[in-house]
DNA sequence: AACCAGGAATGTA
DNA sequence: TACATTCATGGT
């Protein structure tokens, strides 16, 4: 079993049609990339219809918003003052070095792009990866803590290695192609969510017979 | 490399 | 009800 057997499991499992919402609107997937740091997607959404309640959905007034504006409309997303500053960093960088045109930084190569977004503080590897794939539509995978510890759990890694190391097996296994990348990153958080928490709920999980977590609890209940 | 930022939801006693 | 844990993390 590998990468590529591991999709076509989790792909008969669960359906992730349209899984990141309003992936048409880039500024909008941005926006929700930050908020959605360490929150559920419950806690983002209503953020981001505070800000869009209030005419903040565009680069052009969040750069103009005073931070304290900010802070109470994404409240709910925890990380409130760290959070209106990334956002507000963001507008700024595009206010200043790209005119306000998010096509231009999104039209950039993958690497440069990577490099830029990073350059933000408040944006990491995964938020970067996260925007990369869902706003630019560019091959850049997004490893998250669910992956991580499925990878654990399958014994196909030991767990000290790098966000780079993991991104870089799903890299070489995979065709270059961002809506294979896309698709891939929302089985794995379906999963996640439904069988891969930190408390894990293994009945019915699709990879059970490949899981060597599933194969102690079981051990450790007989 | 452990620790912190934090509200909201969920789990446990 | 009180208390603890966890969440589509990132920075120090």
């Amino acid at each position: 079993m590998d990468l590529t057997g591991l999709f076509d499991i989790l792909a008969q499992s669960y359906s992730v049609r349209d899984w990141w919402p309003r992936r048409d609107d880039p500024f909008e997937v941005i926006v929700g990339a930050i908020l959605i740091q360490r929150t559920t997607w419950a806690n983002a959404a209503r953020a981001i219809e505070a800000l869009r309640d209030e005419g903040l959905l565009t680069s052009e007034a969040i750069h103009a918003a005073d931070g304290s504006r900010l802070e109470p409309l994404i409240r709910p997303t925890g990380f409130y003052r760290a959070k209106a500053a990334t956002l507000k960093g963001f507008c700024s960088m595009l206010t200043q070095d790209y005119e306000g045109e998010l096509s231009v930084l999104l039209q950039l190569p993958l690497p440069a792009q990577r490099v830029v977004l990073l350059s933000n503080r408040g944006i990491g590897d995964e938020t970067a990866d996260a925007i990369l794939v869902y706003a630019a539509g560019k091959p850049s995978f997004v490893v998250d803590a669910f992956t991580r510890r499925l990878l654990l759990r399958l014994g196909w890694i030991e767990g000290d290695e790098s966000y780079v190391e993991i991104q870089r097996a799903f890299t070489e296994a995979l065709p270059a192609d961002a809506n294979t990348f896309a698709s891939y990153h929302a089985l794995l958080v379906q999963h996640g969510q439904t069988h891969c928490r930190v408390r894990p709920r293994c009945v019915g999980c699709p990879t059970a017979s490949l899981c060597d977590f599933v194969t102690v609890q079981r051990k450790d209940v007989q």
